[in-house]
DNA sequence: ACATTAAAGACTCTTAATGTCTGTAATTAA
DNA sequence: TTAATTACAGACATTAAGAGTCTTTAATGT
């Protein structure tokens, strides 16, 4: 039960897209670089990312990526659910009529869910930026 | 990224030992019964129990298991961590100082936990008790 | 036209979860 | 002492998901 290596990669890419400024087209060799990974595994994350509306994509020669328009908006529960999904944690098919058990997973759940809800990209990008001006 | 379904089985299990009166001593087989599993499978979740000191176990004739004597003190936590084991959600190996990534994840996670350990068994039992008691 | 780039899909590989089967050791009951 | 019952351990098979590669197609700029 962990989260997935994608969403990493989805992080961190997002973060790197967040950083850059203006409306830069950033392609998926440069993302792949930068996290050493394959541009066409790379590739699959970027394109669900597109779809969950969090970037956008131009394709063709001088093409690439840049953060959506709704850039300040962007949590990390965003990303997470653009890579993994937005189902349940606990998943039991059954879901007895007032289920005990599924209420205290599903309580706890939200607790973690609310907090990546009120954590934003662009904060995330700020402090990183900030601290690169601090030198350290 | 869901809970297994060993998770769910240890839930149930958990749930039933702890509304159990007295010594008394379940077998896996009634254990399987009730949720429709194979005994064998069962037991593998029964031993992950009792390594992680939630439950006790008796072998031979007439034996079984019943809850830990720290009955009153399981969380949902504990029964998550004994069979998930409690490594983190967010598995990033190369944890440099002070990622700003691994600090939110971190901090999400935290809170899912906190509420999953105040959650214990106990309280569900006797809520469970209570409704049924009601014919409801 | 040609080079560049994203998108899509088929495919393989690896790993973890799920589950079965068999045998062993401990305990009780006869 | 023997037999039945039960937890425990480990080998094994099956399945599902994740991770990653390769190839092809479509769009765009030069
Ligand atoms: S009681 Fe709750 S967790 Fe258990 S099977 Fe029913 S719905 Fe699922
Ligand atoms: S920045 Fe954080 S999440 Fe990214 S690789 Fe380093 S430790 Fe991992």
């Amino acid at each position: 039960m962990k989260y997935s290596n994608a969403t990493n990669y989805a992080l961190h890419t997002m973060v790197y897209l967040t950083i850059q400024e203006g409306e830069k087209l950033v392609g998926v060799q440069e993302l792949a670089d930068m996290q050493r990974l394959s541009p066409t595994y790379l590739s699959k994350i970027l394109t669900k990312l597109a779809k969950g509306g969090l970037i956008e994509s131009t394709p063709g020669a001088k093409g690439g990526y840049k953060i959506s328009r709704t850039k300040h908006e962007i949590s990390f529960l965003d990303v997470i659910n653009a890579i993994e999904g937005d189902t349940s944690l606990f998943d039991c098919t059954l879901h007895h009529e007032g289920c005990l058990i599924e209420n205290v997973m599903r309580e706890a759940e939200e607790n973690m869910k609310t907090e990546l809800k009120s954590k934003l990209l662009i904060d995330i990008a700020r402090e990183a930026e900030a601290r690169q001006f601090k030198g350290k």
